[in-house]
Order: structure tokens, then sequence, then C-alpha cells
DNA sequence: AATGAATGAGGGTTCATTCAT
DNA sequence: TATGAATGAACCCTCATTCAT
């Protein structure tokens, strides 16, 4: 039996190093950053982010993994915890932007169907989809929205009303998506 | 002495056969495609868009000027035409989605802060902007609409709501746009 | 109509710069030599020797090309020229080891079966083949040698016995060659 | 003080998985494969395998040495037991190339002149070149080949002409060796 | 003695843009 | 005025090799 491996307290201090840089870099950046820039940010050769994250996806999922992961979480919470379930919808989808929006480049590469980034879409759909499905319908359900609007569809729309939110202070993107949310409701 | 007119006309055939090139390629390759794409398809030289457009926001404008132009006087015309200014807002929204969603990648490069975009995001807002702020004001003076929505933040979203349209068949941002247009009523 | 491109001269001349310099690493280098050490050589950016030759089995074919088709065509000449047929084949062996032991690192490429040389190797054979194999046909049935082996082969076994020729003083590829020719002959 | 013998059987073992694995990843990717694969094969880290074996050299050298010194002490026995020095010589060459042509990549190395592969070059000659002088010799002496051949040279054909025997059903290593050893024979 | 993480030098390739003809 | 050749900056990615644990 082997003892477990004594060198991953180091490499996984050195990959809080490598995820703090990236994170920086982004929020400069953009999530497309030249991966030289980060490695040079991390104090770092390039081949160590490859090591890490051997893709550009891998990176970026690594970075924001905990906020996906909490925001998949409230869902349910939400739904518990809220008077009704368009309520709950509508504060899930304000974390959901919240996020997106302080996170540069982000919503404009969730949407690129270039191919590389095949795994990140398809791990925000993994753990948002659901969550997003369930809230849907429960308030379709409850009868407070209209029916037939996608999970899909919606969180794409969310994430594009998100796009270049930073970086232009004319622009309220959390304003639009009440908006749109306000939208859903089933007219009386 | 060298007369001036038959030389404009010269320029002025050439300059078309570039628009019709770049359109063509601007529809199968996005509005980001190489400009020697373009030139090959215009079967002219790379410099020769240069020195016609001296920027790809220059070229881009020239290819939709026209249908910017119609866009911007369908609005005048929609308001006088509809039953109330709302109607005419949400048929004008309309008239800009169906315009942006045919074009590949321009929604994506609306939004895009890289400078050298700066004169395309100056001429879209230039020409719309006076249009759906008539537009936005006519309606909330009509008490339909909520007032405090900025028409450049509102196009702004529709904008974004429309990147990656095509290329998606599970996302549909016309659906999307009328469920903000939606949302913007005033809830009685 | 159009007059023939007056640029061409230009690049005609500049194409005979790179070839030069292409010539000049590939002796010192070999043919797999950096791109960006033929483009320093030349003094030309890189992307200019991509635009001649797209691929490096394009610029090796071009290098070599003047000297790979007179090997082609002393085939039929000496077949005419000389006493017998197998002597004619000695002698054409001989000018395409001649051909081959000068060019540094060339015989290593051709045999290699790295994909990306396919049209290099696809041009030897296409000019030489079939010289060889008439050589070979007209020797054997001359009776002069022994019937049986394949062009190809022959082709490119000196070619390899050409490998690594230069650079070492104890190899005598040419002798090695001579004595594979010898080895054909049809025993009394 | 420690004892030093049970260490030794120790590295003995792990020395004999590592040569295995290199073995095993020769046939598949051949001699010129990444150290990682190699390691990852032994389940071994990538150090542990400079630690035993400085440079590759060395470990093609561990690899091929039971069949090198077979090949070696061949000679001399076949020197011993063949009809005529000439034959002795002809079936010890093919033992070689038997050898060789198995042996995805090696010959290919064998003949690099890149530093590094020094030591490779200086065991095979070490080991064989005395062997292939004494059959050489004989043969001299006893009249039936051409004097003049350096064995070195010989070798080094021999080896050239095994190169990229494999993945090429159209060439044939062997028959061309047997070409070229005919050819050594003295005409009558 | 073994590990496997980190290093960083290379090499290939693509365009936007300039410039000589 | 038109041309298209040349430019060269940017990026990505792969290993051989070293080094701290």
């Amino acid at each position: 039996m082997r003892a477990a491996r004594p060198r991953r307290a180091d490499a996984r201090r050195n990959e809080k190093t490598l995820l703090d840089a990236a994170a920086a870099i982004f929020v400069t950046s953009g999530v497309e950053a030249p991966v030289r820039d980060i490695a040079a940010e991390a104090g770092v050769g390039t081949a160590t982010i490859y090591r890490h994250f051997p893709t550009r996806a891998d990176l970026i999922i690594a970075v924001y993994r905990h906020q996906v992961e909490a925001c998949a979480e409230a869902g349910p919470a939400l739904l518990a915890s809220s008077a009704t379930p368009y309520a709950a919808l509508r504060q899930w989808i304000n974390l959901f932007v919240d996020f997106l929006v302080t996170k540069h480049g982000l919503a404009a590469v969730l949407q690129s169907d270039s191919a590389g980034f095949g795994n990140l879409h398809a791990y925000f759909l993994d753990r948002l989809l659901p969550v997003c499905t369930q809230l849907l319908d429960a308030a379709a359900d409850s009868g407070e929205i209209r029916s037939g609007l996608d999970a899909y569809a919606l969180l794409r729309g969310v994430g594009n009303l998100c796009i270049g939110a930073d970086s232009d202070p004319r622009y309220d993107a959390r304003r639009l998506v009440e908006l749109l949310i306000a939208g859903l409701r089933r007219p009386r």
C-alpha cells in the first residue's frame, strides 16, 4: 500500500497560485488572455499551466468552479425559502447574473461555439441547466409564468445579456434581466 | 486638368464590388472574416480594401448602411401607423432583431469594446439611439411602459440577445426579446 | 485584357533569394532547419516563406527541383548513350547518389513517413520512379541483372545508403551503392 | 552501516522494470519515444529513468545489450561453422539485419550524428566492429570478396538499409542487404 | 533513492497592416 | 489608384531536463 503522495500539499498550493493568477488576469484581460500572461502573473513557466489545466476550458472551469457550484446549490434552497416559485426563479437568476457580470469575458466565451470551449459550455450546462429547469417548471406549475420557454434558452439569454456588462456604465445588465424575467410573468 | 466625375463613377462601381464581396463573406464567415478572404472574393488586392475602408468598422458600416437606415426610418413611421406607442416600439425592436439575427457575428462585434470598432458602435448609436429614444419616450408618455429604462441599455440588451442566434437551434433570440419587451410593460 | 502582373519580376527575384537562403541553411542545418532560420538567412519575415511555400515539402521540392529534373532527364539519355542498359542504370544511380549525398538531411527526410513530407515523397517518386523502372526493365531484358527487384525498393535503398553520407569521412555511400548495383548483376 | 547487497538486488529489479517498459514503448513508438511515456509505462517518475540511464543512449544500449552481445558472439561461431568465410559473413550480416529491422527507429538513430547518441554509436561499434572486421578480413583472405571495403562502412551501410524497413511493405531491407553482400563477391 | 512538478527553450502558423511597384 | 508581397508580432503547445521534497 502506498502512502498518499507527499508532494500533493505543495502542488495544491501551487495550483492555488495558478488559479489566483488566472483569476486576476481574467479580470483585467478577459478569459481569453494569453497563457503566457497568466504564467507570468503566477511567476511560473507556461508548461506548468498546461500540466495543471490541459485546456483553457479546464482552467476557466477551475477558476469559477466554486461560484458555479454555489449558484447551482442555491437553486433548491431558494425554492424552499421563497414565497413563490417565481420569486425563487427571479432570485436565482439574479445570483447567476451577479456572478457573470463580474467575470470579464466569461459570458462572451460561454456562447462561443468555437471548439475548445465545448467543455466549458458543457460544464455550465451540466451544473446549471437542471437547476434552472427545476425552477422554471415549478414556476410554470404554480401558474405564475407563461410556459414554453426552454431553460436552455433562458440561461443563454441571461448569459448574453451579461456580455460586456462591466466596462460600460451606461449598460445595466441586471435591469435588463429583471425585465426579461418580468416578461415571463403570465399576464392577467 | 482632369474631369472629376467619370473617375468618381468608376470608383463607385469598384466600391460596389467590394461591398458585395464583403457582404457575401460576412454571410459565410461572419463580420470578422480575414481581410484576405474578402479581397479574394472581390478579385481585388487587400490594400484596395484598406484604401476604401480604412478600418473594418467602416466596411461593416458600409455593408449594412442601407438596412440600418431603413430601420431608423421605420421608427417614426411605425409610431404614426401603430395603435399605440408601445406597439410601435415592439414592432420596431422586432425589425432590429430581424436585421441583427441574420448578420453572422454582427451582434457580437457590436458590443466588443476592442478599439477599432468604435466607429461601428458610434454609427449604430448615432442612427438608432434617437429613434429608440423617441419610441421609448412615447410609450412612457402613454403610460404603457415603466419608465426609467435607457434607450441605450435597451438597444444594447437587444443586441446582446441576438448574439449567436444563428448556429444554435435551441436558442430563440426573437422569443427572448419578446419577453424583454413584454417585461417593459407597466404592470396593472 | 490584363497585362501580365508587373510585380512578378520582383517576386521571382525574391523567390530566388528564398531558395538560395533555404539551400544554404539546408547545407548547414539540414532540410529540417527551423523556418525562422531560413527566414533570417534570407533577411525576410517568416510569413514570406509560408506565402511562397505553404509547406516545408514545397520548399524542399523547389530547392531541389532543377536537380531532380536533371536527374530524371538523364535516364533516357544514358540508356541511349551507354554500352549496355546495365551500364546506363549504374551511371544513373551514381547521378542520383551524387545528388543526394550532398544534400544534408534530404535522404533522411525522404524515408520519413511523418505526414507533411508526403508531398516530397510523392514528388521524388513521381519523377524518378518511372525512370528507374525503365532502366531496371531494360537491364533485366538484356539479361544483365537478376530480375525481381522493385524500382521502388532500389530507389529507397539507394536513398537510405546516402543518409549521413556527409559528416562522416569513414563512410563512403558511393562505394556501397556501387556494391549494391554490382550485386544486382546476374551471376554467371 | 548498511548492507550493500540487498539494496543492489532491489535496484536491479527496478532496473529490470525500466528496461521492460522501455522495450515495450520502443516497439510501439520507436526508440525516440518521449521519456514520459516510458516512465508512465514503468509506473515510475521520469527522474528515476534519468538516474538509471543518464542519456537516452544509455537506455537504448541497456535495452538491446543482450541482443547485441549475442550478435557479436555469433561472429566467431559462424566463422567456425560455415563452409567459407564469405558464407559466415553473409549469415552474420543477416543476423544483424534481423535484429535491426525489428527495432523501430533504432537504425535511424544509429546514424544520427546528433550529440547525445555518441555513446550509442560507440557501443555498437565497440562490440560489432571487431567482429565484422574479422569476418571481412577472413573473407578477403580467402579470396572470396573484393578487398578495400571498410568494416565500418559496411556496418553503417547495412544499418542504413534497415532504416524504415518496417512501416513500408514495398521496401525489403533484407533483399537489398543480400544484394549488397552479393556485390562484395569478387567477380570471376 | 524516488518522485513528479516546474522549467523554459523552441518550433509552427496566422493575419492585420504597411509599402514598393 | 490598385496591387499583392512582405512584415513581424502573437499565440499555442511539446518535451528534455532539473530540482525540491
